[in-house]
DNA sequence: GAAAATTATTTCAAGTCTAAAGCATCCTCA
DNA sequence: TGAGGATGCTTTAGACTTGAAATAATTTTC
């Protein structure tokens, strides 16, 4: 990640190193890197967890804690979008989970493509037995920070979320 | 997520409800939810951008990512630990990588069970072309927030890394 | 109102990932 | 020194994931 052999050119001296090295980005590149790893801590941590003491996939229960939310159930292409995977990705998950017995799949009334998936009574007793747990587990990994910090994590998170989107975006209209 | 079927008993007050209620953990759920997604979110625009503009895969990119860092090479545990990913997964990349000409393996001298790989020259060459670009990608990201916010956050980040790993193990000792 | 563009989902191939079992090698300690 | 355990890696089966192509239905546009 580091780039030795960019070397800057002669000219410019410490003072100017300092404010114009736009090709390093060291900090943004720690900074992802310890944001990567915390997230797949975490994440890790819960799937064997969800895996040993439940027998269930994190994808799986992603996709119910989606639809706890909402009774009305959700069309395939809004838990493609809430989750953040491919809308192929859902439609093998989504098959499993109606065979298992723990959602409802319908075509929407009032447009036949979309798919409207909703849980069962099956579906919201399982996942809230294992939510409860989940979210003890979340709770810990939180446990030694002080709220204050807790707070303030929760601001900065918002603040880059919203930044990264807009990058995006740009980068889009390119 | 939240647990409308617990109610709170009816004798604690509306006082002792917001200072007692150790069961939900409202906060903590979205906190690990937003950084859950910000993670996502950068996560799967650099493997897109990686993967459009180079033909590369962001685990392929990973592993000569911490290749280039070390002059000696790395043993593939260390570098499973590293990616958090499991041993089995890095055979496979690992072979895929030396097919193409991006590293080399060799049996460590002293430990005959352990393999240590290394960059090719075309693999540091190549590896050091996407960085270029990867690591500009990556300050977009991070191009919106004052550098006061990167600094906090990067240190906010510190305290969960550790918070939560120290959460992992108190559970592993049970 | 029909062609064209868009949208929602499915299918498919190829790659990534994990846990568990297996193999080979190394280390410990009596 | 040699049995037992630990370690490093590979193999395997099975689940997850993506992007691209295909299908079907809806919306737009002229």
């Amino acid at each position: 990640m580091s780039h030795p052999e960019e070397q800057d050119p002669v000219w410019i001296d410490a003072e100017t190193t300092v404010s114009a090295r736009p090709a390093d980005h060291i900090m943004e590149l720690r900074l992802w890197l310890r944001l990567f790893s915390c997230s797949r801590l975490i994440e890790n941590d819960i799937r064997r967890h969800l895996m040993s003491e439940f027998d269930f996939s994190l994808p799986r229960f992603d996709i119910l804690a989606q639809l706890d939310r909402s009774d009305e159930g959700l069309v395939l292409g809004e838990v493609s979008k809430r989750l953040m995977v491919s809308a192929g990705n859902i439609t093998s998950l989504v098959e499993g989970l109606v065979k298992s017995g723990h959602i409802t799949r319908t075509t929407a009334s009032g447009d036949r493509r979309a798919q409207v998936i909703r849980l069962t009574d099956k579906g919201r007793r399982e996942f809230r037995r294992m939510a409860r747990v989940h979210s003890d587990w979340i709770a810990n990994y939180f446990e030694r920070m002080p709220q204050k910090d807790i707070d303030r994590l929760m601001e900065l998170l918002a603040t880059l979320k919203d930044s990264t989107r807009q990058s995006i975006m740009a980068r889009q209209e390119t």
